[in-house]
DNA sequence: ATCGTTGCCGACATCGTTTGCAGCACATGC
DNA sequence: GCATGTGCTGCAAACGATGTCGGCAACGAT
């Protein structure tokens, strides 16, 4: 079963015309007569005549289409940010193919070459858990494909990126807790890797600090998945409860990990709040639906989109190599629990 | 900015071969000396090769690529749909473009159109609230483009259905609102024309029917964006409200409905299951995070998705046009609350 | 009558790949 | 010595569209 489109040359065959002269009439070229560009537009238009985008694309050596590749699309953040990217990307004639890596640097892998190999224009990426090497990145990047990172970014290859304020987000969420009387404030977080990771301890830490209140390595575990798996949640929060000196807060640090958190303090029968002190990120839109309410930092996910695909289209089109690259910061919102 | 990569002239021209030789020895051809196969796969392989899938597309007619419709991502039905989808099309060679309409049928129109001149080998589609005209699936439909529908379906269109059982689901849903003794049950639901809004009507209305409470015309709002716009649904439980008898329950039939309808009680300051009775259509992760936590109708959409690119994928390549369909039922479960 | 111009159109190459066919060199059979 | 076979390779066409080039008529100007 095959889909058979009309093409240039059902035209010119029915009219007794070349396929260039087709070709032309159809693009309102001034050297065709307004008698032939009549005849083809009315056929082309009678027989359904679209132009076929992959022949295009060989002739003209791109595609029109660009690359987006999230650990998954089942998280707030990311869906979020795909309709950012999306909105500006169908205003400038691009198509957009979403792909997860599902935390996978094996998948990350697979799905960079295939976007590459099926000549994508760009890519936006946010790296998986488990990217380490990036060579897959750097081997395409070295050759010209445009690339922007964002959320989870990457010092190794200089291009645009788009974050959030990770350090000042997890800065005032800590700070929340200690205001709210919390002193043994633990931190679940992701991929020890992962910029965000990294940024977002920081934040925690200098918060910390200046509070008086000593950085205590047994109260930070790690994630290695994200909060993809419910298993692995379940066991660091416990893990933090086994301390001899159990934590009175917890600091969530990823969407999947702070719904993960509270489903699994809900389990252990903890009340946010009144039992236990709680911050997260996350860009879920009904967390106001929880009660109590958790506290939660929001990153603007559809403006980082937004920004995101400017950026690389302003790469793409480019006609010259882009030297200059910015790294745009988004400012995080607390929402405050009532 | 371009990215170059390597072709099979390269590998001609570096090794002093045909195109044709090349192109032979890198499938494996019994006809090229296994010396020259040596040869060519060796230097493919040091620059790096990659077969360009545009041409390749071009030449066979096909793209190994399915586009998949769904009005939104931000979804937890469709994301986790799209997951089941990508599963199975992953492993078979196939790459998923997701596209979202918004529940819109301009949006749903354009989308179609360029994923069908994109060339992708068939399509995925669950409709939108809008569409009642379906001429744009028709006609590509008839020119042998396969379809596979879920969720959202059509009579219009002999082809195969990928569908849940929501005349149960919602029979089950509405039997168990009676059972907890409520009596006026009101329904929030999507765009009237909808498939999936006429069979939970349907089955709304037969278990009333059954207990033998009257069906109330007034107590059913049609919501035609189907709970993407927040200021929608609020109309629709405000205006369920103002009723001289005031509901004592509802039923809400639709992801972002049910989170549009639970924010909605829970503004206007209504506890479910205390002030009033909830059962709703969603496949929400942390709906259990809610306290108290309502009864809802979960879809096996990860499986659901799972079947409908398998029958696509069976109609793509069959030898001859497919003339026989299935409409692919698969059963809803009610996870009641505690 | 010749030249240049203009208006209109077609032949052909191109993008990267596959594939049917042709051809060459060498070996075998008679 | 000639036909046949076989192992290997190249040529060219094709997929759909664009663009460069050149050609052919008809016209006015010389």
């Amino acid at each position: 079963m095959r889909f058979e489109p009309a093409t240039i040359k059902d035209i010119a065959r029915a009219l007794g015309l070349s396929t260039s002269t087709v070709s032309r009439a159809l693009r309102g070229s001034y050297e065709i007569s307004s008698e032939t560009k009549k005849l083809v537009l009315e056929h082309a238009e009678k027989i359904n005549y679209r132009p076929n985008p992959i022949a295009l694309s060989l002739k003209e050596r791109r595609s029109r289409a660009i690359g987006v590749i999230v650990s998954e699309i089942a998280n707030n953040f990311f869906s979020q940010a795909i309709n950012g990217i999306e909105s500006i990307a169908y205003n400038c004639g691009y198509h957009v193919i979403i792909s997860q890596c599902h935390e996978s640097y094996e998948r990350e892998m697979v799905n960079v070459q295939h976007l590459a190999s099926r000549s994508v224009d760009g890519l936006i990426v946010s790296l998986s858990s488990e990217s380490t090497n990036l060579k897959h990145f750097t081997d395409l990047y070295d050759k010209g494909l445009p690339i922007v990172f964002f959320d989870r970014v990457t010092d190794e290859i200089a291009t645009h990126k788009v974050i959030a304020n990770n350090y000042q987000g997890a800065y005032d969420a800590t700070q929340h807790l200690i205001n709210s009387g919390c002193k043994r404030i633990a931190h679940v977080t992701g991929a020890p890797y992962l910029s965000i990771t990294v940024e977002r301890l920081e934040g925690y830490k200098d918060a910390l600090a200046k509070n008086g209140i000593k950085f205590q390595e047994n109260l930070v575990s790690f994630s290695n998945h994200g909060g993809m798996i419910t298993a692995e949640i379940e066991e660091a929060v416990r893990g933090l409860f086994a301390n001899k000196q159990k934590p009175d807060a917890i600091f969530s640090s990823g969407d999947r990990l702070t719904t993960g958190c509270l489903s699994v303090l809900n389990k252990m029968g903890l009340k946010i709040n009144d039992d236990i002190g709680f911050v997260g990120f996350t860009n879920s839109n009904i967390i106001d639906l929880l009660t109590p309410c958790p506290t939660v930092i929001r990153q603007p996910a559809f403006e980082m989109g937004q920004n995101a695909i400017e950026l690389l289209i302003q790469m793409i089109e480019s006609k010259r190599p882009v030297t200059e690259f910015v790294t745009k910061v988004f400012e995080t919102e607390m929402l405050v629990s009532k």
